[in-house]
RNA sequence: GGCGACGUAGCCAAGUGGUUAAGGCGGAGGUCUGCAAAACCUCUAUUCGGCGGUUCGAAUCCGCCCGUCGCCUCCA
């Protein structure tokens, strides 16, 4: 497959260093705050790249980290009172519940910055022995006037930088541009000891040592969002390549576009944050991971909710071409000029929105060969398993049911003293089957039982019943279908 | 100020030199249905921000202009 990489800025074939098994180390989240739409978006991007090369048949080994200490953690604990370790470990189960729910694949290992503390040190030593690094009032800095082609990642130089720079004056610093690969211990933090004394890991060089511990020395590819390429990542090239001798820290370097709320970039800085448990609340997972994927991956997307009602109704679109069998024994249809499309798109630096017009383009045909007559079993089949390597599960949405048990009563009632009298014998039996009493909660039993009156008006020709029982049924939120077959109901939130 | 991205139908979004400009959502009409829904069919951009240029030929390449956004500071 073809694949963007921002070191070179051009589209390159892909294939990993020793044929088979491709090293991905993904950057994580620093857990100090729920889990957000725009990490989400991210890593699903991530998982589908990883799907895919899996169903390449590479073996895709995934690393991915947890900066589980940091200035945020630290003053955010701070402010509620905990230990640090305390609420990093209360977002890192955010982030593994969030990423369960979106069908994402777990990594592989997924190392924590506090439990990698002594090759860390071993790495800024390293870096110090060679001349790369230098001790400084405490903290330790990476040199960069050291690596000749600092900045070739974010294509920036030196001068360019420090042109428009906002960065602090730091007296222990040789050059503005140096960065921290150890700071040292201040009153009231977590703290470990090492050669330079008390102190913590630097932001970028957690990922250099554990990349390394859980990877070696060379990455196949290395991900992230587009804002991590600057510093984060041009300081990881630098401070990695240092220590191994210029090594390619990593052979393919993929970013994501950033997500948008509105107008604005979603940050962290600005709080403009939706969680990814807010738009679960609203929303399915393939939903979510449709809209994301409805966007090439280097685009930056808008978050809105037009967009996620959208992409809920196509994933509808999807889900109902898959949910009846073919009773049909007509010729099968044959679902591979679909995709192979929807294959040459994802070989094409992943194109998703091209996959999914395949995708698309296979359930129309689907529909029409089943209206022939012809067997579609083959071809859902294969929908499944293109949908399963954009992590799609068809699943139905989840059933909440959310029905206001008075006016419930009151449908019953009605009902009863409609049908009551009448000479519709198959229908007085079953409404005298309805509980008499009036009910607290409505479950799927008693929504069952009004469908099933509702067909029974259907055959004694009770045009009107039957429709003002589909109309209470849609006022709260259950949509029933008709088919020769019967009739099926399905629950959508009603906003 | 430096670096970069983008501007395609009502909305979202592919396409980046050459047959009728993908797909989704929405909208209009039709088929099916007791009526709906779902599904299917037809229609919904003679044109790709604007103006020039290169070319036999440009949404696609070049220049200028207008507009939107990102990074340069913590961030996926």
């Amino acid at each position: 497959m073809k694949l963007y990489n921002t070191l070179t800025r051009d589209v390159q074939d892909f294939a990993p260093a020793d044929g088979n098994t491709v090293k991905m180390y993904v950057c994580g989240v620093t857990p100090y705050s729920s889990t957000h739409v725009g990490h989400a978006l991210s890593y699903v991007a991530f998982d589908t790249l990883r799907r895919y090369l899996e169903f390449l048949g590479f073996n895709v080994r995934h690393v991915q980290n947890f900066t589980d200490v940091d200035d945020k953690i630290i003053n955010r604990a701070q402010e509620q009172g905990i230990e640090p370790d305390v609420l990093a470990e209360e977002f890192i189960d955010d982030f593994y519940r969030t990423m369960d729910a979106l069908n994402i694949k777990r990594a592989h290992v997924y190392p924590r910055a506090t439990q990698e503390i002594g090759p860390i040190i071993e790495t800024i030593q390293k870096l110090i022995d060679s001349g790369s690094a230098y001790p400084g009032g405490g903290d330790v800095f990476f040199r960069v006037t050291q690596k000749d082609d600092y900045g070739k990642l974010s294509h920036r130089t030196l001068d360019g930088m420090q042109a428009g720079a906002r960065i602090e004056v730091d007296e222990n610093k040789e050059h503005p541009m140096d960065f921290v690969l150890w700071k040292g211990a201040r009153a009231g933090e977590p703290s470990w000891e090492s050669p330079w004394g008390p102190g913590r890991p630097g932001w970028h060089i957690e990922c250099t040592a554990m990349s390394m511990t859980y990877l070696g020395e060379t990455l196949d590819i290395h991900g992230g969002g587009q804002d991590l390429i600057f510093p984060h990542h041009e300081n990881e090239i630098a401070q990695s390549e240092a220590s191994t001798g210029q090594k390619p820290f990593s052979r393919y370097w993929v970013h994501n576009g950033l997500l948008q709320l509105g107008a604005d970039k979603m940050s962290k800085s600005l709080g403009n944050l939706v969680s990814v448990e807010e738009a679960l609340d609203n929303y399915s997972p393939d939903a979510i991971r449709l809209y994301f994927l409805s966007s090439h991956y280097r685009s930056p997307l808008s978050y809105t909710d037009e967009g996620c009602d959208a992409m809920e109704r196509s994933a509808d679109r999807l889900r109902n071409v898959l949910r009846e069998e073919t009773h049909s024994n007509g010729v099968g249809m044959d679902p591979t000029p679909f995709r192979d499309q929807f294959i040459s798109g994802m070989d094409d630096d992943l194109n998703t929105p091209k996959a999914l017009a395949a995708m698309f383009d296979l359930s129309r045909e689907m529909n029409r060969q089943r209206d022939d007559g012809n067997s579609i079993t083959k071809a859902q089949e294969c929908l499944r398993q293109l949908g399963s390597l954009l992590g799609l599960t068809f699943k139905e949405r989840e059933t909440h049911l959310k029905v206001d048990a008075e006016s419930y009563n009151a449908l019953v009632s009605k009902i009863r003293d409609q049908v009551s009298g009448t000479d519709h014998a198959g229908l007085v039996e079953l409404i005298s089957n309805v509980y008499t009493e009036s009910i607290k909660t409505v479950f799927a039993e008693n929504i069952d039982q009004l469908i099933s009156i509702r067909a029974e008006c259907r055959n004694y020709k009770q045009y009107v019943l039957a429709d003002e029982i589909r109309a209470w049924l849609d006022s709260q939120g259950v949509s029933v279908e008709d088919s020769a077959s019967g009739s099926i109901w399905s629950y959508r939130p009603v906003s």
